[in-house]
RNA sequence: GCGCCCAUCGUCUAGCGGUCUAGGACGCCGCCCUUUCACGGCGGAAACACGGGUUCGAGUCCCGUUGGGCGUACCA
């Protein structure tokens, strides 16, 4: 048995998973399912201003919504610092790294002076080779790696292939700040490290950082973890996504009415492909995934497609299934607690189970699916000024169609007769009550489309309004 | 500036030297189904960034150009 495969999804709190941190996620824990192995996952919250208790649960709760597990506890970064530096003092010892007493003003003027000579900005290396002896008084130093000056560092990456980066450009960067805790470089190997990852799955903006990360790991005498580095997720504009392109984070996505089995095929289509396959199962995709067909190139978002995925979504998942979505995205939408609360009321969830069927035929996203189901819970008869708005008849086709709404809408069968149902239904949508008797004809003599209505009766128990309807339409 | 990465329809992609007059999906257009919408079915327009090589033969390999992207912090 070969060793097992340990993947790990190290995100920095921010305040909300980000969508390419999610596919990042995806992709990490995919590859692990596949291999039969597992997925860690380690909070990078050194940055101490930006890592507040509320960013971290964000990041859980994205994955959680998409149902990405991991195995074992969070690992919080900056409680390891104790350990970071120990790795630190022992690079020292080994002489694999040195204090520097550098001030920041001095790292300017060495940066602006290389730049203005067409080198490289990096640090000239003042101290790498002076004494202890020689630092200032009392000034506090930073610990930098004592990186290779000659020849290449080559990163064999799953994905990007064999990556030469010149050791010239790649200076002695810094370890340990001087307070004394570590910079993301160092912390990310010991971590790396110490937590068994055997395989680094992370974006391609970390491409450069992995030269530098497997200087640390060879100066420290570690085996380097074979490295995947994907491509980044752009917004339609080919821009790096961002703030600016709207939706972000995960939880906007789930605010905005797609389903997370949507949003998982969406994303891993994005940069990942088996031959034609566009709609897959879970299982498949774990048993498909391999980075080998992991492409090169950046990816844009694609809002179409990635609704055209959730509406099938909608459609395929079977009722109770998308009733508890539906009820997650309530718990996240605008207006969405009036409706859970009416959900929560009486039978009414058998009502919107009943209902169901017919709605999600035809909405692409939770949203739409909410305004189409409106009818259920809204009050009638409408009051007076919502009345005295027009009564079009121009685009009541498009409205009214969903003659299994016209028909669920009735609360009680066999108190309300099927007229009020109707005149219920054309107030509420606005309608002239002919344009709704029409197709309501054509539904009950059988050549309708509409699919629901002998269904959402039968589900309903309501057979004897059923064959009541059937003789009224004869 | 320097380093690295990328480049097939509008978008996501298949393609791993000949089977490519380049396939699929989304989107778009048309037709059918349907007295609405949606779903579904059928058909259509739509791409190998450019220039050099290598080869009998290049979308596929190499170099350059152009265009994008990432990195270049005592941020992660």
């Amino acid at each position: 048995m070969a060793q097992d495969i340990v993947t790990r999804f190290a995100p920095s709190p921010t305040g909300f998973l980000h969508i390419g941190g999610a596919r990042t996620a995806l992709f990490n824990w995919l590859f692990a399912k596949h291999a039969g192995g597992r997925m860690l996952l380690r909070i990078e919250d050194t940055d101490r201003a930006r890592s507040t208790q509320e960013a971290v649960d964000a990041l859980i709760d994205g994955l959680t919504w998409l149902g990405l597990d991991w195995d074992g506890d969070p690992i919080s970064q900056f409680s390891r610092v104790d350990r970071h530096r120990e790795v630190v003092e022992q690079m020292l010892a080994d002489g694999t790294a040195y204090r520097c007493y550098s001030t920041p003003e001095e790292l300017d003027a060495m940066r602006e002076k290389a730049r203005a000579e067409g080198r490289p900005p990096r640090y000239d290396g003042t101290w790498r080779d002076r004494d202890a002896s020689e630092a200032p008084a009392g000034a506090a130093a930073v610990i930098r790696i004592k990186a290779p000056r000659e020849g290449d560092t080559v990163v064999d990456d799953m994905v990007q292939g064999r990556v030469v980066i010149p050791n010239k450009d790649l200076d002695d960067f810094v370890l340990m700040r001087s307070d004394g805790t570590p910079t993301y470089m160092h912390a990310v190997v010991v971590d790396d490290h110490d937590m068994g990852i055997t395989h680094i799955i992370r974006g391609v903006d970390h491409l450069t950082n992995a030269a530098r990360q497997t200087l640390i790991f060879k100066a420290l005498g570690w085996d380097v973890p074979a490295m995947a580095h994907i491509p980044l997720i752009h917004g339609p504009d080919g821009a790096k996504l961002s703030k600016r392109h709207g939706a972000t984070g995960a939880e906007a996505y789930r605010a905005m009415g797609y389903l997370p089995q949507a949003m998982r095929n969406y994303l891993a289509r994005l940069g990942w492909s088996h031959g034609d396959d566009e709609i897959m199962a879970l299982d498949d995709m774990i048993k498909w995934f391999g980075m080998d067909a992991v492409g090169q190139s950046a990816a844009r978002f694609d809002f179409k497609k990635l609704e055209n995925l959730n509406g099938h979504y909608m459609r395929s998942t079977p009722d109770p299934e998308l009733l508890d979505h539906w009820k997650i995205y309530l718990g996240h939408a605008e207006n969405g607690d009036a409706v859970l609360s009416w959900l929560a009321a009486g039978d009414h969830e058998n009502v919107a189970l009943a209902a169901l069927p017919g709605l999600k035929e035809r909405a692409k996203t939770l949203v739409e699916l909410t305004e189409s189901a409106s009818y259920l819970w809204r009050q009638r008869p409408l009051d007076t000024d919502e009345k005295a708005k027009k009564i079009l008849d121009a685009d009541a086709g498009t409205i009214l169609g969903d003659l299994h709404g016209v028909l669920s809408a009735v609360n009680d069968w066999t108190a309300e007769p099927l007229e009020a149902a109707v005149k219920g239904y054309a107030e509420d949508k606005e309608l002239k009550l002919g344009k709704v008797a029409q197709p309501l004809r054509a539904a009950l003599t059988g050549r309708g489309t509409s699919p629901g209505i002998y269904d959402v009766l039968t589900a309903l128990g309501r057979e004897e309004s059923l064959a009541r309807i059937q003789d009224q339409a004869a």
